[in-house]
DNA sequence: CGCCCGAATGATAACGTTCACATTGAAGCA
DNA sequence: TGCTTCAATGTGAACGTTATCATTCGGGCG
């Protein structure tokens, strides 16, 4: 009774069983080896004592840790947080365990946190909302180990691979979107240039602009908050505005929304408003936010998918996509279409 | 050449260095005890090679595993990110990786999720967003690991630490202030049930209802979405209006403020609005949420630290909190307070 | 000068697995 | 019957650490 209540090991369960260690071991790993009557044993001796493999041990012998390293953004963003969940939903159905990390503002502890993140014996790397900051630490990773980004771009890092959200298209709905229904000038509030996929929507809302010979403007950079959104529209609100607004994301549409509400302007008469994300709420925001819909739960799922077929040396399954659509969503603060 | 490049071991760094193993080992554990000629001539060979430390053998040995599981709810809500991300950044300073297990609606696989925490090897565990269906994977972890809860109040698991914000104090402060500022009949638009958060504001909205002596009523439950929100309060406009509606959380007020706007009511003047969190944007709703800021970050530390301290069996230092106080935050979605 | 002591380092064993190979036993076949 | 063969199980070693004990080497002291 003075001993320490140590966990079971497979030698336990051994015993209980009467059989060797080895054994129990292979009813965990390839069970149509041992015999049906000595597994049923060795399978009610391991329930009987709650045993648990050791990964610590596995993972020694094996050289696998059976762990994701899953990078991200400390900011608690809508989106990243959505596709974190179903990285590792899936990641758990696959025997894989995640360990997040997520970086801060400060570059400072950067490239230290890719060496504690190697150091957790991570088999493979997942990068969730990829941005500049990121880039010294996903380096220092991968050189020992796979890493796939969800971002729209690959990060500058060689020996990543990228799986994203077709941001450009996305800009290119919306300024479509914003065309048919009338709008001759558009201002882009700008999420911040050292994310991959608000540069991306920039990107795309230029060349849309160009294409369609639009009158357009880039204000920002902003930093995803309301508050940037409110700023920004602020200020055209002094300098002029344009027919349309388009705000890098959801969370900077609010806030534009909110200063064209204090102006006493009206949303779409006066100016219409569109966002990116369509967060959870975008529907009913006032008015009802028209809206770039993007598949994060998919992203991540495919991310990971894309992680294991790297890790376990198997070839993607043929017509895998690398990048998925974003869908437009429509709604109150844009006008409506001319349906013919 | 042809040999597979292993990562660099102890006894690499050794024969580098010219010392045993075990000095090394000693280097990284307990430096003052070597000398200072050796010690250089060891750190020198470290990072000449690259070496990181292999924790599955080091968890092995010590029967120690450095991680800290985090046990936290699929949806991706404000509150528990920024709580998330809090604890992330706490424990990698004390020399813990976080692995992230999320538990979906489904009660199904909820036990066995327990068990596969367990079985990643996680010295304590941390749960985040504390519901019912978490109870089972819970239990099945708290017999064998500390386990601390953020949470308003305990599951009822035996040996379940819980640190939380006094839901019940921010929903007094809410119908304070609406009695104050001239509300005599108040609805609460309340939360899921199974969720400890959402009874406790429940519990606090009632017991503060009685003390003022207002009317109240109880709508719901609902699911922290705006669309719940929404049709709460549709319902509440064809049957009868209150002077303020109570909503459970942000997100919720969210699809109330909605549903008003589309009636053509007017926040404050015709029903007055509170949310609950302070999240991000909800100063910048039409109008501005009147809500309860809850400290997440803060929380996530002060669990951190909590279960730091069952884990290492040190005491917590005197006068920590098990709870923190919730602030309400004025804004314009209610009436304002009178000043003297 | 011989002894002992402490500081610095080395050697050995163990943690709980899995891998590679050895052993057992029963069945198949001439 | 005696041999081979294959299925089922057991044995020994190794993964990279840390814990424990053993060894070495100067120097202080009687």
């Amino acid at each position: 009774m003075a001993t320490t209540p140590r966990r079971p090991s497979m030698a336990d369960v051994a015993s209980r069983a009467g059989v060797s260690y080895q054994t129990v071991s292979r009813v965990l790993n390839e069970p149509d080896v041992v015999r049906p009557a000595t597994r049923s044993r060795v399978l009610e001796a391991i329930s009987a004592l709650g045993y648990t493999p050791n990964r610590a041990a596995r993972a020694l012998k094996t050289t696998r840790s059976s762990l994701i390293g899953m990078l991200t953004d400390g900011s608690a963003l809508f989106g990243p947080a959505e596709t974190t969940t179903a990285i590792e939903t899936a990641a758990r159905d696959a025997g894989y365990s995640v360990v997040l990390t997520t970086v801060g503002a400060d570059d400072a502890g950067c490239r230290e946190i890719g060496a504690e993140l190697l150091s957790s014996g991570a088999d493979g790397v997942l990068v969730v909302a990829a941005h500049e900051g990121m880039v010294p630490a996903v380096a220092a990773v991968a050189r020992s180990t796979p890493v796939v980004a969800v971002s729209a771009q690959a990060p500058r890092v060689p020996g990543v691979e990228v799986v994203g959200v077709d941001q450009r298209l996305g800009a290119h709905q919306v300024v479509e979107h914003l065309v048919r229904t009338g709008a001759r000038s558009v201002v882009h509030a700008s999420g911040p240039q050292d994310w991959f996929d608000a540069r991306a929507r920039l990107d795309g809302f230029e060349q849309a602009l160009e294409e369609h010979g639009l009158d357009g403007a880039v204000v920002g950079p902003g930093d995803w908050t309301p508050l940037a959104g409110y700023e920004m529209t602020s200020a055209l609100i002094k300098d002029g505005l344009p027919d349309a607004i388009f705000a890098a994301n959801d969370m900077m549409a609010i806030g534009v929304l909110h200063a064209l509400h204090e102006h006493r302007l009206r949303v779409p008469e006066d100016v219409a408003v569109v966002g990116f994300d369509n967060m959870l709420g975008a529907e009913f925001l006032v008015p009802s936010l028209t809206t770039v819909s993007q598949p994060f739960a998919d992203l991540g799922r495919l991310a990971l998918q894309r992680l294991l077929c790297l890790l376990e040396g198997r070839e993607l399954p043929a017509g895998t996509p690398r990048t998925l659509p974003p869908r437009l969503v429509v709604r109150r603060s844009t006008r409506p279409e001319r349906t013919h």
